[in-house]
DNA sequence: CGCGCTTAGTCCGCTTTCGGACATAAGAAA
DNA sequence: TTTCTTATGTCCGAAAGCGGACTAAGCGCG
């Protein structure tokens, strides 16, 4: 039994397609760990692997400077990173960065390319987390003008806690000011406000969140709307 | 000679599919015209027709409360109206309103979705501007975040004289205001800047552009940067 | 002509965020 | 233990944006 065999696809878009199609892919599919801060594309590199995570989570950056980036999309099990390269556009426009420890299946872009135009499956299932990625980034777009720091911070924890499933993770101010586009000082300020009122739990990195619904009500509409659209999605 | 074929059939999308099937999909396309402010998707609604511009153009927004919304992608004959549609996701996410006068072939989403799988060509195309538009939306999420009023209005009238091509349009500051995600004061503001720098002049909602280069400087880096990303797949 | 509607310009006080600098504090390394 | 590095917490003045209210200017229409 090789590592190949050993691991289990829990992607759903692989789990979803039929054992045909999905046998066909295997030998092409290889299984890696994403390693938290690990960074899958950066903008303007060529997409060389498309990658199904398992688990973890990996965040879509758009960067505008080095130091000055702000997500637009997570994907995790439910999706595959590197849809672009699927359709020719092999060149990323955004920054992929592990956001949450995990394993994914990846693929080279010329392989994926020729699973993509030969299951229907495969295809279907695409292009349809392709639109539900789109819609939220839209959502995105109006929320990182609207809502306030804070309101942000709780929405991002909330969507990190379901994708992880787990209720404590490792962050840093740092890195959460590159999440939600602030400084690190506005995450200080944001995550001291929702610890004061017992909301999460913070120390040097240590997040815990204790309560969800409190969160969820210090956060805006956005986690709420896009978490619905997902559902949907899922059942349809 | 009727209406349907005397119409000139500009958009990208169908010009450039070979004349076969674009022969298939004419009975199906229906000539309309898109008039200023006309709403073709409201949240929530069902998506009937989708749209292939001919001229003018769409803006797409993705709305929060009835008066807080923001504009995340622009389409014009370069693109298609309700691409999710296409996958079967047919309840729109986001307003799509005529923003630039103009006129478009519209076909019914059962139509579309038939011809979307018998057309090699019309496939690979809409795949491909949907992730143009997707990067588009992406860019505008962190232009969003980052860039102050007057550089979004600066970027937004570029975008719409490209796309329009005509250096003077009508719009009034509320309706940009929705377009940027301002207030109407944000916007009286930051176009009076511009103005007083003869780089558009402002009389009652007929802007025109006075100095393209000057615009240029006053905005973000984003008109550039998603200029450059539609011409590399134009050419590609 | 003048009323009324739409569009535009201004003012105010308040909150949020910015950019930069600086002071702790916890762990890791020496 | 001491030193370094990384991670946090705090403070400042300045800028931008918010929400609301109010004035003024153009325009159509009776």
């Amino acid at each position: 039994m090789n590592s190949k065999t050993r691991v289990q696809v829990q992607n759903r878009l692989l789990a979803g397609l039929p054992r045909k199609d999905l046998k066909r892919m295997i030998p092409h599919l290889e299984p890696v760990s994403l390693t938290l801060g690990e960074v899958l594309y950066e903008p303007g590199a060529r997409i060389r692997h498309c990658y199904f995570p398992n688990d973890g989570v990996v965040s879509l950056l758009t960067v505008l400077e080095p130091h000055k980036a702000a997500e637009v999309g997570m994907v995790g099990y439910e999706g595959l990173v590197g849809t672009a390269a699927v359709v020719g556009l092999d060149v990323s426009m955004l920054r992929a960065v592990v956001q949450g420890a995990g394993s994914a299946m990846r693929m080279s872009t010329a392989s994926l390319q020729k699973e993509f135009d030969a299951s229907d499956s495969l295809h279907r299932g695409l292009l349809r987390f392709t639109h539900s990625l789109m819609y939220q980034i839209a959502q995105t777009a109006a929320c990182n003008r609207f809502h306030k720091a804070e309101m942000r911070l709780a929405r991002w924890l909330l969507v990190t806690r379901d994708r992880l499933r787990s209720e404590t993770f490792y962050l840093t101010h740092q890195f959460l000011s590159l999440m939600i586009g602030a400084r690190r000082v506005g995450v200080t300020q944001a995550a001291g406000s929702l610890a004061k009122r017992k909301l999460i739990s913070y120390s040097r990195g240590d997040v815990r969140i204790l309560n969800v619904k409190g969160l969820q009500a210090a956060s805006c509409e956005c986690y709420g709307v896009v978490k619905a659209m997902y559902a949907s999605n899922a059942r349809s």
